[in-house]
DNA sequence: CGACACCTTGAAGAGGTTCAAGAAATGTGG
DNA sequence: CCACATTTCTTGAACCTCTTCAAGGTGTCG
């Protein structure tokens, strides 16, 4: 079975972060990321390192980047080099066609991993924009392949995150093909927020990043649809929307808009 | 710039291939695989392997797998273990929730991979469906792991299946995001017949192995929208339908179709 | 040759889009 | 810090595309 309001994580429940990882200048790399001292670690690295694996890790993630807010982290065509781990803020991506479509193809998050798409030709094929304030971790993907031939559990750690995307994208079809406004609205906020949860946010309050229309371009709704849609659940009861702060006030009948696709047995 | 059309592979072309291998019965290892005698081999192995790599690769391969029409090569739920190499056939997958949705996400032909998707989770999340009697190389997926330990080449190559259908899967939410109907039918019959067309078959007529259905399904429209757009095409002289036979009289007017997105400037 | 699956076509209807206008928030410069 | 410009969001009404329901046609396979 497939659940498309599921995170695009696979991995362990963080509910006491707070997104700040506190870098200790101990020596003259503290300047440094450190996965070690990171506390999105187990977001973004596999388990069950030992000291000497996770130091090599750490060399590899040796530099950060800030990017501010509608800033592009990288762009189309442009050459791929690194993946990056986001640490802070709040991303999308999107692609682009000559003849002006555009086409979000996702939101990133604390923890997660973009630039998978520029592996195949060695230049990305989408945009990442960053849509607050973010810093990410700059991961030289020759250094990821080659430290991925030696441990073993970094290998496996990449695939995992490139089948994940695979996955969720999959859902991202499945939620385009198939289904009506509300519900993908519905799996929308679901999914944003069981993500959030799990670093350690609120189950039922969120602060959407994106507009109105970015969040119609995922879901394949224009903007006014989104708005509507909005303001369908607010009438209902189900939701409480100011702009864009949303509280969930019931999380149950979301899920039953996304599920209840219960047809008359003939 | 991004082409939904464009086939998934990125690989050089084989207006000459067959779609038959030819096994060379030399030894007792005869009956077994051998990718270094597989005229798909372009399609589905890196390039510029030494002779000891290609055969250390062939172990791996050792096995087929007949996949009667109809019949599933690995089910939802199911154990992940392999990757499977499509050495004749034609597959499509596809994801089903419990309230009976269902989603077409792919169709795939010979020489393409499939099963990226049970990497994560180590169980698959979708099924694959044989459309045609079919043939895969059943590739266990920790020799794979294993072996592009040391083969640098076949790492690199495992990474860049997985992001070709990251990418690929970004076009087919930009199609089912932002395309209509007559949009969408267009990009799937150049997609299809430009893959094809690189395993040297026609560029211009091709036989559909799956129902409207499946198309519809996987371009997000009911059967009869499908039918209909198809119908349309034949009106106007751009493509001739005979069932599932198709001949496309007029290549330039479905790209225009996809492309003339063009908005009136303001 | 008859049963079954698949495809086509029509007519009515629903859901989402488009166009338009105004309200609310946000950012900017004096 | 406030006024003004800009962006973003909401809502209404008309329209259009695709879906739904229905019926009949075509092809295929035991």
């Amino acid at each position: 079975m497939f659940d498309v309001t599921q995170s695009a994580l696979g991995m362990g429940q963080r509910p006491d972060a707070t997104g700040d990882a506190k870098i200790l200048p101990m020596n003259s790399h503290a300047i440094k990321v450190a996965c070690s001292n990171c506390n999105l670690r187990e977001l973004c690295m596999p388990m069950g390192l030992n000291a000497d694996e996770l130091q090599r890790i750490d060399e590899v993630v040796a530099i950060r980047r800030k990017v501010k807010r509608g800033v592009r982290l990288y762009s189309n065509g442009e050459k791929f080099a690194s993946l990056y781990a986001i640490r802070t803020g709040f991303f999308k991506t999107c692609i682009t066609t000559e003849d002006g479509r555009d086409q979000v193809t996702g939101f990133q998050m604390a923890g997660e991993i973009i630039g998978l798409d520029g592996i195949v030709n060695d230049h990305h094929t989408c945009n990442a924009v960053a849509l607050e304030d973010a810093e990410v971790c700059v991961m030289p993907f020759d250094r990821i392949e080659e430290l991925s031939r030696e441990i073993t559990a970094l290998q496996r750690h990449v695939h995992k995150i490139m089948s994940r995307e695979i996955v969720r994208e999959h859902g991202v079809m499945l939620l385009l093909g198939s289904m009506r406004a509300e519900e993908r609205l519905a799996a929308f906020l679901l999914n944003l927020v069981q993500r959030l949860h799990a670093r350690g946010f609120s189950q039922s309050e969120l602060l959407l990043r994106m507009t109105r229309e970015e969040i119609g371009s995922y879901l394949g709704l224009k903007l006014e649809t989104v708005s509507r849609t909005f303001s369908k659940f607010v009438e209902d009861g189900i939701v409480e929307v100011k702009q864009r702060h949303v509280r969930i006030m019931d999380t149950s009948a979301l899920k039953l808009i996304v599920n209840n696709n219960q047809q008359p047995c003939p």
